[in-house]
DNA sequence: ACATCCGATACCGCACGGGTATCGTGCCGG
DNA sequence: CCGGCACGATACCCGTGCGGTATCGGATGT
């Protein structure tokens, strides 16, 4: 008897629905099933009712629920208890470019608010470390943005935002309802440093590079490229962009998701609540 | 941070030694000192001093030490709560031949104090079966000897002990100190049922087997019947003979194991305390 | 009768938690 | 001062368990 299996039967027990509960717990609902049926064996004792539209409490599965409540309840207290006890802990968060004012302005007071007693630090990754930093193992989270190499790394969507093409208004698209790849051909765009994730490098990509193209580090400089030098570039387009800028609607990416990324091994139990509380936050 | 690795720093915590801690926990040392150390990855604060000759508790190892034992006090209430709410639970318990006198006298009843609203029922299995039942999925857990096919079951050792030859004292080998294989050929031997687990069978089996011989299924009958037909027997010498009997060791078998058997999946709660209180019974 | 939605089942692949073998190191006795 | 020893840490292997997807059985309500 885990206190996963605990936490899974009592988001049974709260929403009488096993599919639900499933994902809310950010899972499919087999293993779900799977595993209340494990517990139940376990305790020797069934503790739901199977209906046509959905589960009910027995006796035995109320008293466990009163009790497991408890129990959980005193658990998530220890973390805090221990991690003040052995002085100040700190919480590295990596942002990509303006994921920061995107999210992290909401998502970390809410954190400090959660663990007042942990210190939050900021690394601003540049654009082209789509992890963030995470990968170079310099933060314990990062708030970025698909598609990257995700191999080892836990992913959690927090929104998905279209991409469009941004470009001056004096552009001869501008005006168009959407482009396509076919559009882009021959045009000059804006360029990731080299060595960068090929995966986000061929999702940004557009048109074709004949010829050096300037390099960007950031947002700003990105679209300051394209007002200056008549480039274009892909964004997502979820903010507003300078004067003089337009962005068209792509519909040849699927959207990028704004996400909250962290390491698949070693979670610490600081990581899993900032995880949890940009769940809070954002998902419902 | 599961139950598990609470219960595995609760033990550390409490021996300062991560080998005898291993021990206590029925596992090596090499797995616990990884267990720990993701245990302190997970808090973000150190546990442990290491030192030479084993360890000590840090500030948050303390406090950790005082949270978590309040919470594994608490988790061990749930199960007896949610059976209790469930109705009486059973359990089955099967015994080979002369083992519930053995251990069954001793454990069943501080099994019963420890759980008072568990129904135990006894299963006497005969020497043609050395799971007691386990295997045939009749009985949750038993009380047997080894060696048998252990595939697919958990064993816990309760007590070594060496086998003997068993004849009539009027024998010509009654007064050697001791026989060996050689001293057997040709002898008459007792024999068991068809269809028994050939390691169990093999092990017990001495001298040859010329002409049929006595099936037996039960200690008393395998002495019967080296009393009255001047077979002879391979026994466990922890337990008194008839008159007329005599038991010679043997050294050209291992000790055979008195052991608590269980299923390696599947294991309920009561399964799991049982074999705790066969521990407590006799490790120590 | 049939579409629909529920939980259950079957099966697969990977991560994790056991194991054994070995290492690095600090302490102690000769 | 050095060699042996005992401790925890590390490296590596392997089986189990827990995620996943695809599908089933069965009840319900139009």
């Amino acid at each position: 008897m885990d206190l996963r299996a605990l936490r899974y039967f009592i988001a049974v027990a709260e929403e009488r629905h096993v599919g639900r509960a499933a994902s809310r717990l950010h899972m499919t609902q087999p293993p779900l099933s799977r595993a209340i049926r494990h517990l139940e064996d376990e305790l020797g004792a069934a503790l739901f009712e199977r209906t046509a539209k959905g589960v009910t409490l027995t006796p035995a599965g109320t008293a466990l629920y009163d009790e497991a409540s408890a129990l959980l309840r005193q658990a998530d207290r220890i973390r805090g208890r221990v991690t003040i006890a052995a002085g100040a802990a700190t919480l590295t968060v990596g942002t990509l470019a303006d994921t920061a004012e995107q999210v992290g302005g909401r998502l970390v007071p809410l954190f400090r608010a959660r663990h007042p007693h942990v210190n939050v630090t900021i690394h601003e990754a540049d654009l082209g470390e789509p992890t963030a930093g995470l990968r170079a193992g310099l933060v314990d989270v990062a708030l970025t943005r698909t598609p990257f190499d995700e191999t080892g790394i836990s992913v959690r969507v927090l929104r998905s935002v279209p991409v469009g093409v941004v470009m001056r208004d004096d552009d001869r698209l501008a005006g168009r309802a959407s482009v396509s790849s076919a559009d882009l051909a021959g045009r000059r765009w804006v360029r990731l440093p080299d060595g960068t994730d090929p995966i986000w490098t061929a999702y940004w990509a557009g048109g074709t590079h004949d010829g050096p193209s300037p390099v960007m580090r950031t947002i700003q400089e990105c679209l300051q490229m394209v007002l200056w030098n008549g480039t274009s570039a892909l964004a997502p387009i979820d903010q507003p962009l300078p004067a003089g800028l337009i962005a068209i609607p792509f519909a040849d990416r699927p959207p990028s998701d704004l996400v909250v990324a962290w390491p698949k091994t070693g979670r610490s139990s600081l990581v899993r609540s900032f995880v949890d509380v940009a769940d809070n936050a954002w998902s419902p």
